[in-house]
DNA sequence: ATATAAATTTAGATTAATCTAAAAATTTAT
DNA sequence: ATAAATTTTTAGATTAATCTAAATTTATAT
């Protein structure tokens, strides 16, 4: 039997339901879909309705029938506290376990789910109070803060635009080591030398070297504009 | 959705009640009983029962009824890799995340069922291979074996006699606590000076002082005879 | 050797999480 | 505005893990 923040006892898979609603919610203000959450969470819509239920009767969600979800203030604490520690165990892994950054998602999600406040707070001071995870994206603070930085997709720079890539979108395994292949990783500088309109893919240039990208990469790619 | 060593699929409690098993025959080579897991595991004997014919259908245990069960070769290696996983977690927490030895138990608890080979073999190296976990308990190796060193409980040992301590079998919070508010720790050198013979209690020296200890601390502490 | 006690198994329920199929509500298109 | 399509919910089952209470088997004691 495991309690979170609050002293209430909290599952696994509830905590899994709480990420997804949180990380959809991520842009806009809109609702947390049934669908959307089925999709997120690869199950059906029927186990969603049920979860859902359950999440409201214990007060992180607020729910009508029809209407979606979002999360109460509870709810995102809690979303906030494994996707603090999903982000703290990436960089564990890559920072002093070896990994690469391709590796670590799967694993992280199993280490997210470890219950123990010193055990992460220890981490957290083990690896320096580290900001952003393997992949980039912000790692919220003790009290569930994360301060976004203005970053952009690549597919938005204009030509001749510079700026230095910040972080992944798409975090699969097929995509990381499409990047590693092409020696694009966090805190490359990247200069567009010219958009192609046809296929909206790009020619840029990585260090020395040129390439060119498909749009799906630079749909995919966050660069802090310079 | 994970798989063990052997391609199958194996769940947190499966594996909770295969380590439990494997404890229980540490000593001597009788079966481990109904009740004997029933205890360990805190559960009900019937829940042990349905639990058992699962393990054995899954090829873990061998089972007669009422006969108890003993792990098969396949049920070894498991538990193996569950008490290699569970140990060398309590290292890392004392080793790199500032934790004493009565407070990483539970917390190596839920770590120990994180299912990745790179995880633990890195994690080993990080830790440089060590060989006994903070309470003097063995690590086994990647393929299960565990070296074991010839040690004796502190109430074997003679009026005069000197030795090390190098473990401790109850590793309760509250034995571990009583053991550092005394100085004793492992490493410790200690001399039996004398032995009551009415109630089991000793009188013992630890570096520079004597303390009186009951038959219950010597009964828990392993010491390696000089 | 029988009776009593203890250990173990079986039977039947319960809870969490899931699924399929069908019903109901909402949205979109004509 | 009505019909069609989509989304969401409900109904009913299933699986893993657990429990209580009753039945059965094994061990112990007279
Ligand atoms: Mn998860
Ligand atoms: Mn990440
Ligand atoms: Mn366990
Ligand atoms: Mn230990």
């Amino acid at each position: 039997m495991w309690f979170n923040y609050f002293g209430a006892m909290i599952t696994l898979t509830e905590e899994n339901y709480i990420k997804a609603i949180y990380q959809l919610g991520k842009y806009g203000t809109v609702n947390a879909s049934t669908n959307s959450i089925a999709d997120a969470l690869e199950t059906k819509a029927s186990s969603v309705t049920d979860m859902i239920k359950k999440l409201a009767d214990k007060g992180y969600v607020n729910y009508k029938p029809y209407q979606g979800v979002k999360l109460t203030q509870k709810g995102k604490k809690i979303a906030a506290d494994v996707v603090r520690k999903h982000r703290l165990w990436e960089v564990f892994l890559v920072e002093k376990l070896n990994f690469s950054w391709d590796e670590v998602h799967d694993i992280a999600e199993q280490l997210e789910h470890i219950k123990s406040e010193k055990l992460i707070n220890e981490l957290d001071k083990l690896l320096d109070y580290p900001t952003h995870d393997p992949h980039g994206d912000p790692i919220p603070d003790k009290s569930g803060d994360i301060k976004k930085t203005d970053k952009t997709l690549l597919f938005n720079l204009d030509e001749n635009a510079k700026g230095i890539c910040v972080g992944v979108k798409d975090t699969s395994s097929a995509f990381l080591k499409y990047l590693d292949k092409y020696n694009i990783a966090l805190g490359s500088k990247i200069t567009v030398l010219s958009k192609e309109a046809f296929d909206d893919s790009m020619v840029i240039q990585i260090g020395e070297t040129t390439i060119n990208i498909s749009q799906v990469v630079a749909n995919n790619l966050f660069i802090k504009e310079q």
